[in-house]
DNA sequence: GCTGGAGGTGACAGTCATTATCAACATGCT
DNA sequence: AGCATGTTGATAATGACTGTCACCTCCAGC
């Protein structure tokens, strides 16, 4: 029966959260939780691994931040708001963003053909990086 | 040293491995491990769990069986042996195979274009299937 | 058919990422 | 400043999966 109209859950801007959201703003590529949780302990900015799962979350849910899933652990990426996928280098981790309109279309295509709806799909590509394949 | 040359590594025929198999050859839809020992169990044909993992991570390693992540566990089906795409309900886990040549030509130019080498992708479509829309 | 031994099995403990708990704490509104 | 409420973090719990190791089974050779 509350009068307040508001719908937004009103997140708090905090040290651990502006810390976490740095850790991604620093690196391009796609970072474990674990690794942030590391990282932020190693400069002092020291957060609690349930705040950086937290906060992961939020950035994810926010739509602010990708998150992929590579070994079996949740891997995560501040990116461009636009729909895109990614080509990432499954030695060191470096990663393009890249656009394919025409896979868009592909899959809302064949779908249809199947007579599924509300489709949405996962699409990653894994391979070597320039600099790796000259590392050997 | 051995003067063997022989490197398959001798697979036996055992009631377990045929229970396993047997499983993912009753169903058309991804199973989880814990799925498939319960059923075994369920109908008497009693596995040890760490069985059916080691089962089926050698089926899949033998290429008779793809293996999906769906969130955060792994899920088995039998397949065909061509190259292929999913389109799984997201309600039921109905699963249609499907093949896309452009797909798989475009992630190859694409990668190529960035420099990238031996590149391998993951491409999976998620909807709801005709019965399900109705259901809904 | 019997036997030896290599490969297979399974109960259980360990690992690893992630989530729940909950008391102490910080933030932002008034 | 004061207070209600969202946040935090140490720790325990969960859940999928893997390692361990003593016992068992398949099958090749007799």
């Amino acid at each position: 029966m509350s009068s307040s109209p508001d719908v937004a859950p009103a997140q708090r801007s905090t040290r651990q959260r502006r810390a976490v959201s740095a850790q991604l703003a620093a690196s391009d590529d796609f970072r474990s939780a674990q690794d942030i949780h590391e990282a932020l302990r190693r400069e002092g900015e020291a957060v609690g691994l349930a705040t950086v799962y937290r906060a992961l979350q939020a950035l994810a849910d926010a739509g602010e931040v990708d998150v992929l899933n590579h070994a079996g652990e949740a891997v995560y990426r501040r990116c461009s708001e636009t729909h895109h996928h990614h080509l990432v280098c499954r030695q060191c981790g470096a990663t393009v963003e890249i656009e394919g309109p025409a896979v868009e279309r592909w899959t809302t295509a064949t779908a249809q053909q199947h007579g599924y709806a509300e489709v949405s799909h996962t699409l990653e590509l894994f391979g070597l990086c320039p600099a790796c394949q000259r590392a050997g």
